[in-house]
DNA sequence: TATTATAATATACATTTGTATTTTAGTCAA
DNA sequence: TTGACTAAAATACAAATGTATATTATAATA
């Protein structure tokens, strides 16, 4: 376990934490002197107590150069349409909203987001309004969720396959299941996240 | 709309983003130099284009001062526990892991995360393994979801007030109404968002 | 043709920033 | 009491960094 810190180091990595915040970027030694109206001295003494705890690590002598341990990476993940838009493939140049998600989720693979419309997956958790992000051109086991154009479509339902067939459920039982005997699917890609935003 | 860019001046804000999502900082004029073997001074050429340009803006004349207009700022929530683990208040002290959401969605408000466990509020899309985001402290309107504390053991429900009572409602029509004449209840806070990571 | 934008180099300088050193002082525990 | 840790200040120095200036060259354009 990490040791314990004392008030004034909390207050310091605080301010460290909401500086990154705002600023995406590290303070200077001297910036967050003059936050706490402190000499450089103390600051100096502050961050190195905050180094050898663990709380933060270097990278070289750079300007800026302390850092979080294992610190997050984002992605940009562009918000391309809905689900149900049919017009779906038209919206990929078009991104006007992004979300960003740790690289460690999206791990290199392409990857796109969209907004749910409908309730034919309620019962496994997405419901409308909900944005997910699905990676694109990977293959999906059985009981994955995909986005998947049917008949020019698109649509997220569970994927199943047996017997060289692919079967598309919807986990709402109002929807019918959809066989790769009846429709022309093409499977966009599968699901590896989901964010929701409550209004209020 | 903005003006175009060329081929180098795209490549160099590609580095530069590329450089702030892996660092979480911006480079520095020499260290632009260095990844494209230029000078300082063709760097600054560049640099003040894609500032005229609208593509970057400066604050000061700070070391790794460029930033991105209208960047997304993140606020590193701590995920404290999960919703039944009864210890809850105890953890808080005890944050091993951090998400990070954007402050538009966090708008200074005071928030943690909990891991859920259990299928209480599955109809309303919450399952099990997700991760939800409360704001501490925050008064919930009745429909608002929130994480509440009933005879000190923790619980994600949605709440209704009625004539001066209170009343925590399971989603999961399996699960009984807990209502504040049966019941201590003391509301942590409101859930403002929620993410879902799929395995594989 | 002259002008403008792009692209690149080299160099000098000023400012910002990290780091080292020294000193003073309070608290707490061995 | 001594030692260790925390807290703070003042100062100096070295390294990192931003910025200005001058120069050359090419391509597109009015």
């Amino acid at each position: 376990m990490k040791k314990e810190l004392t008030e004034k180091q909390e207050k310091v990595l605080e301010f460290i934490r909401k500086f990154h915040t705002n600023n995406a970027m590290m303070p200077t030694v001297r910036e967050i002197a003059k936050n706490f109206k402190l000499s450089i001295g103390s600051v100096q003494q502050h961050l190195r107590a905050l180094l050898s705890k663990g709380f933060l690590v270097k990278r070289g002598s750079l300007s800026r150069g302390i850092d979080f341990p294992n610190r997050k990476t984002f992605a940009q993940v562009p918000v391309l349409g809905t689900v149900h838009a049919g017009t779906f493939l038209e919206q990929i140049e078009d991104a006007s909203d992004y979300i960003y998600i740790n690289t460690d989720v999206t791990r290199n693979k392409q990857c796109f987001a969209l907004k749910v419309k409908g309730d034919s997956m309620e019962p496994s958790g997405i419901v409308e309004g909900d944005t997910i992000v699905v990676s694109k051109g990977e293959m999906p086991s059985s009981g994955d969720i995909v986005v998947a154009l049917v008949n020019n479509e698109s649509a997220v339902k569970m994927f199943f396959k047996e017997k060289g067939k692919i079967f598309l459920k919807s986990t709402n039982p109002k929807y019918p299941t959809l066989s790769s005997d009846e429709y022309d699917i093409d499977i966009i890609g599968k699901l590896i996240y989901l964010v929701r935003q409550y209004r209020g």
